[in-house]
DNA sequence: ACATTCCTGCGAAAAATTTCGCACCTAAAG
DNA sequence: CTTTAGGTGCGAAATTTTTCGCAGGAATGT
């Protein structure tokens, strides 16, 4: 069913922090984690996840700075697909509405208005390729 | 930032399991996990779910029937803020377009409708508040 | 009643993760 | 040049997770 989780809990937070503010050092996962643990530690866990291949660094100055390796976008998408098909039965329906209706208030009209617009676009071209059967 | 994970790796996994199709007997779990570990291992992962709380069981007959503890749309609400907080900024717009794009192939234009119409509720729910003010 | 099968409870070994400290190096300030 | 602040590398202790096996108990078929 579910493809196991490839990172333990601590890799885990980590990479969330580089997903969310990459490119970033040592120093700034270690803040951005509320500097619960040393210093040390973090490090030890960005050295792990660059030998397990999830990061990479480059170094500036003499200072390493760590990025994820795998690009943002395919990341966030199958951590959706994940949640679409824990929760919602696969349906992308389920998971938009939900995500519409839990902060509607968040939304400018202007996004939704944009939103809107995606819907009717993809609306029309799945007709078009109706027709083309 | 990221406030921590709370479960385990294999906790997780469990986790999704019981959410994705609850109730659900250890036997149950175990198969869809791939029957990768022992039987004992996940009974194992059951109980100490239970005994930290994520989890209930109810007996029927004499078999342990499981079930998350916390109701499913909630867990889905905080997965999806999760999300949308690590991989898209925090913006809800940028995870629906992501949702739309990736899988628009997937959805019936009935759906598709569905989702106008919300968006469309949402619109006019906004501006009477807006009037409101 | 007896054998067989599948469950639960428990205890602990085995393995993986997590957390640090210490030695050493570099850049910048004094 | 010397000192100081802050980085990196590495090894290993401390903890948590993860995995099992074995001892009953209940249900089922013979």
């Amino acid at each position: 069913m579910a493809n196991e989780p490839k990172l333990s809990r601590r890799e885990t937070e980590v990479m969330e922090v580089l997903f969310c503010e990459s490119p970033a050092t040592a120093r700034d996962v270690w803040t951005a984690l509320g500097e619960t643990r040393t210093y040390s530690t973090i490090r030890k866990l960005l050295s792990i996840l660059e030998e397990k291949g999830h990061v990479t660094h480059r170094t500036e100055g003499a200072v390493f700075v760590y990025s994820p390796k795998q690009r943002r976008d395919m990341a966030a998408r199958s951590a959706l697909a994940r949640v679409v098909k824990t929760f919602f039965d696969g349906s992308v329906e389920g998971a938009v509405t939900s995500l519409l209706g839990g902060s509607s208030a968040r939304l400018t009209d202007e996004e939704l208005r944009r939103i809107g617009e995606m819907i009717e676009a993809a609306r029309a071209n799945r007709k078009d390729s109706a027709q083309k059967d």
